[in-house]
DNA sequence: TTGTATGCGTTATCAC
DNA sequence: GTGATAACGCATACAA
């Protein structure tokens, strides 16, 4: 009676080359399908493999090859932004990517102006390629990221061509949405944007400021709010933005919306009766607001696919696009009635 | 006049004992601390490290202890729990821990009961340990990780002692909020929480049912609604609870308590003059709400530190606490006024 | 206290 | 097409 090959633990190459009368070049060449190898005793070691269950030592490989199979996620940690399902939902879908291609995900914070979390990251090569999930007009991660030569990628638009980007058209699509408000008879739009220092916020405002400069009667300071932060800054500016008697608010994202709300509500304002309200980015908050708030609705999670795959499309030497631009929706809702 | 030093690149152990003139074992154990060492060639390497900006190669170290240095945290990605700001939160204080003690943090998703992308993380041996970041009743996750071996934590309460637990007391939390409420004149005490599946609920319940169970109307079944998930389920319930002149309405979560005050303001319904309204959990939208919403308050990112910390404790066979319960608050606001 | 030798499990470069 | 053998960079048991 032979032995049962079930008790025999196999952990290794050596393991597999031992069992099966070969060396462990061959199997790692099985396996692996590089080089030059007969179609049989291919065939023979994937079929023992997979019933020896055996799972290949990925630290050994990375050792070899001088990769890690592992995508780094830079989230920001600045306080207001951590309530934001944004980067939540997109890292899902980075996750999603990575698992097709056998890859996985490291996260790594920032906070404000300390990358040193990043660096570390970078420099223990614990990662073959980065994600930034916000960019900053100034960003210090993305100029240590294009100095240390590792290959990242931002979700976010710049001017900088040498870097890799995905992202939704804000500016065209606040255009968009900002034009079809005023053609559903809105004359003065307020709008209430979050801080200068983040990228997005400088393109929403550019959509917005290309509309209005067109019309007849301009930009109306009194009514343009940005680097809005707190809640009383938004309360304070919403004051102001009934003062002056504007008959639509613009919300710069979800967080700020639903403050504007809030105020709007405590001042016994009606909505869309008295003001119309809007918000350049959406959120079930907003949705199952009531009234339910129109907003620009883009597919967060689909972004993080899409950047999982662009940066692994990066980091193995395939054709990349430089420049990826995802759909966004115009929802309109009671809001805007 | 001599090379300069600065033009040779030290990438590893070897190249600093060629430099330094000793052996690379020697180097390794000045570095580790491990072993016994002189102290002064010991500094001395240690200062040349710093300045020839040396940093280990963690791959290599991996393979020669077989530790990866990662922590794994698992998210949850079925459609609502994406929305929820808990885990991002959570996964900060996480990383806030693996940072202060030079470990990194992968993150993976589990998509209902598909757990294969959990499996692979531990068959491909990329982490130390794993937290799961929510505990379902029957959880399937826990009991794969049970019986692979790796050392993990959860984030819920069980009974099953064999789990390492860091959680809140939900139960006496919901018990304190509810007999609070009661004090304050409330009598017809209704309930609105989520999924039977999720372990949190259960124990929502349960502090709730706990007070009311006592009181000599007891449990009223027509105010009490568990199981609810989708936003028509809540709006049926709140129906329900408005026909039945309930005088307060307790709230499972964050999600649900924004929809259900969706809802009531849709009916015209004033708080808190009319009903009074508080939630089991906390968060931005509830606090900007017009009124605020009284809830219980736990400071999520402290709870994910301290599961990082005790994580890394348990990996690193120090002595860790089996089962951590966190304060809570109860934040008292204008709705049970 | 320090040096030597070996192992961790792959991949890759050669011969054959 | 296959098999030795040398990297990859570090840790560690053992020898000195």
């Amino acid at each position: 009676m032979k032995e049962e090959k079930s008790e025999i633990v196999i952990t290794s190459l050596d393991d597999i080359a031992r069992e099966l009368g070969l060396s462990k070049s061959t199997v790692s060449r099985a396996l692996s399908g590089k080089g030059r190898i007969g179609a049989q005793t291919k065939a023979r070691v994937r079929q023992y493999v997979k019933k020896a269950e055996y799972k290949p030592n990925l630290i050994a490989r990375s050792l070899a090859q001088s990769k890690t199979y592992n995508l780094g996620v830079v989230l920001p940690a600045d306080s207001d932004l951590a309530e934001k399902p944004f980067f939540q939902v997109f890292l899902l879908g980075v996750c999603e990517a990575a698992s097709a291609n056998d890859y996985d995900v490291v996260v790594t914070v920032v906070v404000e102006k300390d990358i040193s979390a990043l660096k570390n990251l970078v420099r223990n090569k614990k990662v073959d390629g980065i994600i930034l999930t916000r960019l900053l007009v100034h960003d210090y991660a993305a100029a240590y990221l294009k100095r240390s030569g590792i290959p990242f990628l931002v979700v976010g638009s710049s001017s900088d061509e040498s870097l890799v980007q995905v992202d939704t058209d804000h500016e065209s699509a606040c255009e968009n949405l900002t034009s079809l408000l005023l053609s559903m008879g809105n004359r003065r739009m307020a709008v209430v944007i979050g801080s200068d220092e983040h990228a997005v916020n400088i393109s929403r405002y550019r959509g917005y400021a290309k509309v209005m400069e067109n019309r007849p009667e301009g930009i109306c300071r009194e009514i343009v709010f940005q680097n809005v932060g707190s809640k009383t800054a938004i309360d304070k500016s919403v004051e102001g933005i009934m003062k002056e008697g504007a008959d639509c608010i613009l919300c710069g994202d979800d967080i700020i919306c639903s403050q504007v709300l809030s105020k709007l509500n405590a001042m016994n304002i009606r909505i869309p009766e008295d003001i119309r309200v809007a918000s350049f980015y959406d959120s079930a908050h907003l949705k199952y607001n009531n009234p339910p708030i129109t907003a620009l609705e883009i597919d967060v999670k689909e972004l993080g696919v899409i950047a999982g795959q662009s940066l692994i499309d990066k980091i193995s030497g395939k054709p990349f696009t430089r420049r990826t631009i995802l759909n966004y929706q115009i929802a309109l809702k009671k809001s805007t009635q």
